[in-house]
DNA sequence: AGTTAAACCTGGTTGC
DNA sequence: TGCAACCAGGTTTAAC
């Protein structure tokens, strides 16, 4: 379900509510991918600040109290004044949260939920690839540990067509699971990967060190469109994805390439095909895309 | 050092 | 209909 269009979706779909709201307490289902890295009672009494996303991650970030109202006690299981933490969150391959008014009991794939002042933030996650993650600060670990490798945001103006070059000259792998493995940029998924390297007339196994500058140049460009696009459409949907109001988006009947093995090329008319690479179905066309 | 497999899970679809 | 095999939006960890 998810990638980075999904999750600034989600991100925008809760960071309005939860802005100040406060937590009540958190109930945890089956394990995660990570323990969660403090007791639920922890999280009880923090006020939620604005959620930020970083890569594929978001993060939830706590104080202890509402700026200008001083803390009546630091008991057993409330924030001391003046500390702060964070719940650092991702979805991973199944995940999606929703914001519920009035939460009914959770069923079997809802591992976890922070019940707050102005709803319940629930994240199901059938396959358990996802995780929340306690940490006192983005920079401090584990939180810090888990964004360590992240490469730069697609849309940081930094990453100039010319450092994008640079980046993909220091690596032999191939162009795909370049992009897959996210520190050379983060962001793009299975099927944006995909898509991004079909608009860029790409073939998927080539070498990133083999990709000249104007075709780095609009291999970018191709990443930033095909995210931007499907960021307007209210992400992907093929399969299950709904934001955090139940809503799927419509990123699906976009796909030129993405599961669509056998079928014709919309450039071409030739079959598109599908090759694992990386443990990954890519789908690509032999016609369009060149190494 | 840098790239490639194995692992974590459940559920839906396909094929015999 | 039953059941095995395969597939799925991700990323860390261990192994070549």
């Amino acid at each position: 379900m998810p990638e980075l269009p999904e999750v600034e979706v989600t991100r925008r779909g809760i960071a309005g509510p939860l802005r100040g709201a406060r937590v009540l307490y958190a109930r945890l289902g089956k394990p995660l991918r990570w323990p969660l890295g403090c007791p639920t009672e922890t999280l009880a009494g923090w006020h939620i600040g604005e959620v930020s996303r970083r890569g594929k991650y978001l993060w939830l970030p706590l104080s202890s109290a509402a700026a200008s109202e001083p803390s009546a006690g630091a008991g057993a299981g409330t924030a001391a004044n003046g500390t702060q933490g964070g719940l650092l969150l991702h979805l991973g391959m199944s995940g999606s949260l929703a914001l519920l008014r009035d939460a009914p009991a959770p069923g079997p794939h809802d591992h976890f939920d922070l019940v707050t002042d102005r709803g319940t933030l629930r994240l199901n996650d059938p396959r358990r690839f996802g995780a929340v993650v306690w940490s006192l600060a983005l920079h401090t670990p584990p939180a810090s540990t888990l964004l360590r490798h992240l490469g730069p945001e697609p849309f940081d103006p930094l990453l100039t067509p010319e450092a994008f070059h640079a980046r993909l000259q220091q690596r032999r792998a191939p162009i795909k699971a370049v992009l897959l493995a996210g520190d050379v940029v983060v962001g793009a998924g299975n099927i944006y990967a995909c898509e991004a390297l079909f608009q860029a007339g790409i073939h998927p196994a080539l070498r990133a060190d083999r990709i000249s500058r104007p075709r780095a140049a609009r291999l970018l460009a191709a990443l930033r469109s095909t995210l931007a696009r499907a960021l307007d459409l209210g992400g992907s949907t093929l399969r299950d994805f709904t934001d955090v109001h139940g809503a799927s988006g419509a990123y699906q009947a976009e796909a030129a390439v993405y599961g669509r093995a056998g079928q014709p090329c919309l450039r071409c008319g030739s079959l598109l095909r599908r090759r694992v690479q990386a443990q990954r179905s890519s789908y690509f066309c032999a016609i369009c895309q060149r190494r």
